[in-house]
DNA sequence: GTTAGTCAATTCAAAAATTGAAGTGACCTC
DNA sequence: GAGGTCACTTCAATTTTTGAATTGACTAAC
């Protein structure tokens, strides 16, 4: 499906980034985050070309990440929604938002997070579950299961 | 730089997904989590081509997520290192991680996050830092600053 | 009742990016 | 000195993306 050498891979990351890891993909989640439902506004606030939206919006709904749902019959005419799955994107764009406005950031934040339940503007940040502590860069450390490392010395391309 | 219309942009998003939201970019970032460091391990561990390796490799550190540092004078050889900007990627690579795990899922999880804090194996999760509970999809709601909403509700093209 | 406008697209040629295979240069090992 | 390693570069062929124009099914204004 993607143009990339990524078709099913075993990592969950790997297969995460073919699914949504474009940029204009990211771009439609991030608007669809704010609320924008129409072909003409994505095309609008995005800047990309109708014939890219079109190509994109298909694949997300063939994976199931967005929904189309006619507003109108005659003539027909179609908003585009998240999924529980598409919704479940959040923390992949929040993430991206910390990110940005830490290191590429200038003076305005547009865009602000609202934590529903306590009524509050709050940056979200990663917890451990199991001691509660905020983690950050350094806290961390990726571990690979045994039969993956080894296959990964011993072969080429194993994601 | 990017060959998308994402120059510099007010939103943070936006900008954040013109530096790192392109697959292959997010790819090299995944392997340097997993101690990668070599041109040619890139190269076999992800599938692809070494004019593209070169490329992303080059731009990356022009944005100074990575460092190229030199483990060998003659014959010159380098390893690619995180920054602490390309570190602090951390969150995005263990949110896309997260959604892989729970929407793309094979049996396996080859690789886990630990906490080295606390030692533990961990699902890292976004909480609140005002009431300190986990937030979820729902628990959330994005909102636009004044001037944003007006600008975008005007213009075109204004991520 | 014609003209203009909206909206969700599709079409198509030109431009740009990516692939895949081959090559390069500076070594090291046998 | 033949072959191998490593970090790339080069280049033609293929694939994607762009950008502009067009379509089709309407609705609203004059």
């Amino acid at each position: 499906m993607s143009r990339s050498g990524l078709p099913s891979q075993t990592c969950t990351i790997a297969r995460a980034v073919a699914q949504v890891g474009d940029e204009w993909t990211l771009l439609i989640v991030r608007e669809m985050f704010l609320r924008t439902r129409r072909f003409d506004d994505f095309l609008r606030l995005t800047g990309m070309s109708s014939h890219l939206l079109s190509q994109r919006l298909k694949k997300l709904e063939a994976q199931g990440v967005i929904r189309r749902k006619a507003y109108s019959e005659r003539p027909p005419r179609y908003e585009y929604h998240l999924t529980e799955k598409g919704r479940d994107l959040w923390a992949v764009i929040i993430a991206l938002k910390q990110w940005g406005d830490r290191w590429l950031s200038t003076e305005d934040t547009p865009v602000e997070i609202m934590h529903k339940t306590c009524g509050q503007v709050v940056a979200p940040r990663m917890t451990c579950p199991d001691c509660g502590e905020p983690i950050g860069a350094h806290d961390v450390e990726a571990l690979l299961s045994q039969p993956f490392e080894l296959e990964r010395q011993a072969a080429r391309h194993v994601l």
